[in-house]
RNA sequence: GCACCCGUAGCUCAGCUGGAUAGAGCGUUGCCCUCCGAAGGCAAAGGCCACAGGUUCGAAUCCUGUCGGGUGCGCCA
């Protein structure tokens, strides 16, 4: 693994290009080179790389960026697979390379297999990933089930990287709302018991998935909670709901092949003493005091609003718009200042945070960056990836959902109908703080404007090939002439040869989608490909009569296959090997 | 009022952390195919990248401001 990817080749050629000239006296020493890009160039009629590294070292260096240019090609021309070096536009460097490097790609391609792309810029640092952290009170919906996929997929990205990462879901076990749960559970249970609830009241979990919960509880107590006074109940009932609560949730995450590494708990966070601990270290950087809140911007102006002293963090010196309360003036904990001690404890194990978080927690995301900044010096950085909402549709029809009566379509239901493969690609076709259309229809539709489709029929197509390669006289264990691709053969191994760079470059953004628009240009090329051999059978993958270029386009065909399973395994898809 | 996100083709969206002539699908128009290598193919038209400044060799991308849309704001979690 860990082969040196084509473009970071030409970049440490570039660059002793670059030590040559310095040692020449033609260039000066210690010139900045972090934002010399070696790059495709984006239209292909350029040429095979490019580099900007005459432009961007020009004015440091004391010349204009025509004449370094011109310094640097003839020593780019004297290497070997170079054939042609050009200086184009306002002073690009473009580099054509003999086709055989090409070839020689679509064989490391075939060689490295599943290894092919994976890289180290993670350099083995230690990266956190929480998502889905649903609060644990009912079944998961398709809002989470979105911010479910991007996490696990940037999870699957970042460690192909070379990151070391942690998978964790935060369980918000602590406030009122598992209370409510308890309680709403505790009614499912009388239920049980042969009690007639009649409707549920106004502020409690409808839904019927506590049905079951209830029925067990019944089983193990009988009516002995029944005899209990609340406070006596609540904690057993709480912790019932919870757990089963949470092993719903797992359930539905293994669904969509999803497994945390950790299951954090905010209670035993708090209980911990974790907290205290947090608020002291920002106590004795003098980033804590007592105070009160201003009136809410949002309140009506007859409101009453009663200024209150509590405990409040500053985190506008980080840059958020006000200070934000630690602890409530009961002396229990805020959502904050848990989250606080949380994002810290996080931070001890890893140098690099991401959370993926529903959009409507848009406005808390400040006041966690700068707890996470004043906790750690600001030596481990959180970046919060927003996820929008999804929007079903069936046949272009809303599906309509009402909260009220609790009937919000679960992550389950929709894994049902269409497939884990398809909820996981679909999640990965828009970027996260676009909202998402999702319609049950067209995303089994058999189209080209259905990018699960597509890139899987490509795939589909590599492997029937292969089923038929026999049948062409083709030994799959012979071996293939490469010379025999030709030049828009050749076109579709470059397409190919960017997978490391979109690998890469999503695990440094943390955008998990790139491999999904990627996935679909290749599987846009390939067919293109595939396409005119309906012209002309001599342009099919398996010519009849000529098993040397059958087996050349196979080979050809079977790298693309590779690039396509190893893109699908990063968002956790498995390639199809047929249409059905 | 403030903060965050967004504004790119008629529609839905990409745009590789600042690169060259801004891309794809749908829709539209034209030609081809009706072949199980099926679940169409090829091509064309279509753009003041919301607007105005700024930064620089170079901006859809970064900064400031304006306009428009969305979300959020509390001793909720």
């Amino acid at each position: 693994m860990n082969v040196l990817s084509l473009y970071a080749q030409y970049a440490a050629l570039l660059d002793g290009v670059l030590d040559d000239l310095v040692s020449e006296g033609k260039l000066p020493e210690g010139l900045d080179r972090s934002n010399v890009t070696v790059e495709p160039p984006r239209d292909p009629s350029h040429g095979d790389v490019a580099t900007n590294a005459a432009m961007v070292l020009a004015k440091p260096a004391g010349t204009n960026p025509r004449a370094l240019a011109e310094l640097i090609k003839p020593k780019l021309e004297a290497l070997p697979p170079v054939t042609a070096v050009e200086i184009a536009g306002p002073g690009f460097i473009n580099l054509r390379l003999t086709p055989d490097v090409w070839r020689d790609e679509l064989r490391i391609i075939l060689r490295e297999g599943e290894e092919y792309g994976l890289c180290n810029v993670g350099k083995g640092e230690r990266v956190n990933v929480e998502y889905v952290s649903a609060n644990p009170t009912g079944p998961l919906h398709m809002g989470h089930c979105r911010g479910a996929v991007i996490g696990d997929s940037l999870a699957r990205i970042l460690e192909a990287a070379g990151f070391r990462v942690t998978k964790e879901y935060y369980v918000n076990d602590a406030g009122a709302q598992v209370d409510t749960l308890a309680r709403s559970l505790y009614l499912r249970y009388r239920e049980a018991l042969g009690e007639d609830i009649g409707e549920i009241p106004e502020g409690l979990y409808p839904g019927d998935y506590l049905k079951p919960v209830g029925i067990v509880l019944a089983a193990d107590y009988g009516d002995e909670l029944a005899e209990m006074p609340e406070e006596q109940w609540l904690p057993i009932v709480r912790d019932c709901a919870i757990k089963a609560m949470l092993n719903l949730i797992r359930y539905d995450l293994g669904l969509l092949g999803i497994h945390h590494d950790i299951f954090s708990s905010e209670a035993e966070l708090q209980r911990s003493g974790a907290v205290e601990g947090a608020m002291e270290v920002l106590r004795e950087k003098g980033l804590v005091y007592e105070g009160s809140l201003e009136r809410p911007k949002s309140l009506d102006p007859h409101d009453e609003w009663e200024p209150v002293e509590l405990t409040l963090f500053r985190s506008t010196e980080f840059g958020d718009d006000q200070d934000r309360p630690m602890k409530k003036s009961d002396g229990s904990w805020t959502y904050f200042g848990a989250d606080a001690a949380y994002h810290w404890q996080k931070s001890r194990n890893a140098s690099h945070l991401v959370n993926i978080w529903g959009a409507d927690h848009a406005g808390t995301v400040k006041r966690v960056q700068s707890a996470v900044k004043a906790l750690t010096d600001g030596k481990v950085d959180l970046d919060v990836k927003l996820v929008q909402m999804v929007r079903l549709f069936r046949g272009g029809e809303p599906v309509k959902m009402s909260k009220r009566a609790g009937d919000f379509v679960t992550l389950s239901e929709v894994v049902n109908e269409v497939g884990k493969d398809v909820v996981r690609f679909m999640m990965l076709t828009r970027r996260p703080d676009a909202p998402l259309d999702f319609d049950f229809m067209k995303v089994v539709e058999a189209s080209k404007d259905n990018p699960v489709f597509y890139v899987q029929y490509a795939h589909a197509r590599i492997s029937s090939l292969k089923r038929k390669a026999a049948d062409s006289g083709v030994d799959l264990a012979s071996p293939a002439d490469l010379s025999l691709l030709d030049e828009e053969e050749l076109a579709l191994v470059k397409r190919a040869a960017q997978y490391p760079r979109v690998l890469e470059g999503g695990a440094l953004a943390h955008e998990p989608h790139r491999i999904a628009f990627y996935l679909y240009d290749l599987a846009a090329e390939f067919h293109a490909l595939w396409n005119r051999g309906n012209d002309d059978p001599e342009r099919r993958f398996l010519v009849e009569n000529n098993p040397q270029l059958s087996r050349a386009r196979l080979e050809l065909a079977l790298g693309i296959g590779q690039i396509i399973r190893s893109g699908l395994g990063l968002m956790g898809v498995e390639a199809a090997e047929e249409m059905r």
